[in-house]
DNA sequence: TAAAATATGTCAACATATCTGACCAAAATA
DNA sequence: TATTTTGGTCAGATATGTTGACATATTTTA
């Protein structure tokens, strides 16, 4: 049994701390835009998830975002008013709705995600290519996480 | 100029995402456990940072919490209640009063830390040192951003 | 084809955790 | 003594989540 350091309580918390704060200051940072606009971070994080999953449907994105279909709606409902994303029908069962940007969603989006992109940007320049790799590789295993 | 691949906005993206994923399930773990003694999120953030600095006052504890008084406040009234924390004056200055954990806390704490811990160190016995170091090393890269 | 399941939308009530602004008191400091 | 610091409290607002009930359109299944 080797002596696994990192493996002690006191790692173990240091590890959550740093993902507590880090969590926050990313998040911290385009709430500013999003407050001009009367959005919250429950809305960036539903327009990220369109982004970046071109045609999701409402379930499926349901189960990303974790919340109920109540509070998912009223987000989108937002999101529509304002022309940042748009609906249309899966042809293939017309009970599917399908989600896009919408023309200001785009440019909204990137506007918020410039924001928020600067903090990771400056970590990951002053970090060279291993550390970054290793870094996305334990969070992908704290995410898959239970043993 | 390198080609610095993990630079490019969808590697940004995915790093976004991967942190907010994490914190979430890291979080969502102990929630049950808090529920079960009507606490939240809040209580454990304020509960955890006291045990990690024993004797910190009220100020010190709203800067690293980032929230406001009121806030703070009203939960420290309640896991002062259960007997969770307790504050005794600081000598030196009567006004200042210094946090700890209370007989119930230590107890409360472990156990709920105990819920969170599984999760990362599974994590992190499946990574090496390394990666658990250059982890760490980007997340306080993250924290301290802005370049 | 009739019944059941699925995908989505909506209403109402409520819970939680945050915020702002105002104000107060005790103690330390200039 | 006047000002600043530290902490507490009240009241109201906002953001985000929850449950539960119910409605509608469409697809699938028996």
């Amino acid at each position: 049994m080797k002596n696994l350091l990192y493996l002690k309580d006191e790692q173990i918390k240091d590890c959550i701390q740093l993902l507590l704060y880090a969590y926050r200051e990313t998040f911290s940072d385009p709430l500013e835009i999003l407050k001009k606009n009367s959005l919250g971070a429950a809305h960036y994080r539903a327009l990220h998830l369109v982004e970046r999953n071109e045609g999701i449907n409402i379930n499926e994105l349901l189960i990303k975002l974790k919340i109920t279909k109540q509070s998912l709606n009223r987000v989108l409902k937002e999101l529509k008013r304002l022309k940042l994303i748009k609906q249309l029908k899966d042809k293939n069962d017309t009970r599917r709705k399908l989600l896009y940007l919408d023309q200001n969603g785009k440019k909204f989006y990137q506007e918020v995600f410039e924001s928020q992109k600067k903090r990771i940007f400056n970590a990951l320049k002053h970090s060279d290519s291993d550390s970054v790799i290793k870094f996305k590789e334990v969070l992908k295993k704290i995410i898959n996480g239970k043993k």
